[in-house]
DNA sequence: AAAATTTGCAACCGCACGCCA
DNA sequence: CTGGCGTGCGGTTGCAAATTT
């Protein structure tokens, strides 16, 4: 028995997607905006189920991701929030606007936890993982712990109504990871869409050997670390020496380089409308304010470094307060 | 230079959750 | 209240690239 799968297996493609399906995709989304994804390959022609739609659009496609070369900053918040929040990668990635959760996760698994566990690993390795040995070891407790935690430092804050509300960063983000589930909001979040698709498109048109479609993965690899390489007007010159003949992707270069002119993508995404428009959500906004005096505490306190051993500490102990 | 091994990451899978009729 | 449906999330896998032998 069990559940069926999301969509029936028969003529479902899977594995990489092609930059033809990345045009496809984004100019459905920009005409209809994201959601709804169920319908998405019924209306696209795409041979996808609706989730991996879904999971290309947020992880890749959407607007304002930066991919690759994680600096020392958000090293140390994953880090952090990863002591805080354990494997709860959305939530962590709700504190880093412009990384995805499966980013997180991939660098958490495949850099941090090496390095922490050799940073650890000094005399007595016994902190596997850098603190694991305080929490709870089912995910339902840490969970449990985390949101108890949580509760008790709203109370707090609602308590004393000192309410921090300018971090810089305070985005409340992808815990619902759409900021448009009404229709779809200001055109100009797709700009840094486009960006994303364009530098998929220039990539792979370098690449363009014969091997086109091929791997896409390596294509969307490259692009992903050449977020600096490819700006507005590198879109552009996809658009000139573009050899895909796909009239949505004429129309969302003409629409990004419109509308993103002189910006660069990281510009781009930093002023992405996801910023504001991620702002009323209440919901995510109650998980992050709550352990965002301990970050925001912790990244003030930044130039001070003392390492990570400190930040652990606190965090740490910021728990033992609260219990 | 070629083969073997390791690494990194995109994508898939399946369970959980929330909404709605 | 309950069951169905759509979506979110975290763990895992597969494969290509990078590195080592």
């Amino acid at each position: 028995m069990g559940r069926p799968p999301c969509c029936d297996k028969v003529g479902v493609k899977k594995g990489p997607w092609t930059p033809e399906e990345d045009i496809i995709l984004v100019s459905y989304i920009q005409e209809h905006g994201p959601g709804n994804w169920r319908s998405v390959p019924t209306n696209t022609g795409l041979l996808r189920c609706s989730k991996s739609c879904r999971l290309r659009w947020t992880n890749y496609l959407r607007p304002g991701i930066k991919r690759g070369n994680f600096t020392d900053h958000e090293e140390k918040m994953i880090i952090h929030l990863q002591a805080l929040l354990g494997n709860r990668w959305a939530a962590i990635a709700s504190y880093l606007p412009q990384r995805t959760d499966n980013d997180i996760k991939n660098y958490w698994n495949t850099h941090l936890k090496k390095k922490l566990s050799k940073l650890n690993s000094g005399p007595d390795g016994q902190k596997q993982d850098g603190f694991s040995s305080s929490q709870p070891k089912g995910q339902w407790e840490r969970r449990l712990q985390t949101d108890i935690h949580m509760a008790k430092q709203a109370l707090c804050e609602a308590l004393s109504l000192d309410k921090p509300t300018q971090l810089p960063d305070s985005k409340p983000s992808n815990s619902s990871h759409h900021p448009f589930t009404k229709p779809y909001q200001a055109s100009s979040t797709y700009a840094s869409s486009a960006d994303n698709i364009a530098r998929l498109l220039e990539n792979w048109k370098k690449s363009s050997s014969p091997k086109s479609a091929q791997t896409n993965s390596g294509t969307t690899q490259n692009s992903s670390n050449n977020n600096l390489g490819a700006t507005g007007s590198s879109s552009s010159e996809g658009a000139q020496s573009a050899t895909t003949p796909d009239q949505a992707f004429d129309s969302l270069l003409s629409f990004n380089s419109s509308t993103s002119e002189s910006m660069s993508v990281d510009e781009t995404a930093n002023l992405t409308p996801e910023t504001s428009l991620f702002q009323d959500e209440s919901k995510s906004n109650m998980e992050t304010q709550v352990p965002l005096q301990l970050i925001e505490k912790w990244l003030f306190d930044d130039g001070t470094t003392q390492g990570q051993d400190d930040l652990i500490n606190m965090s740490l102990e910021d728990n033992a307060v609260f219990f």
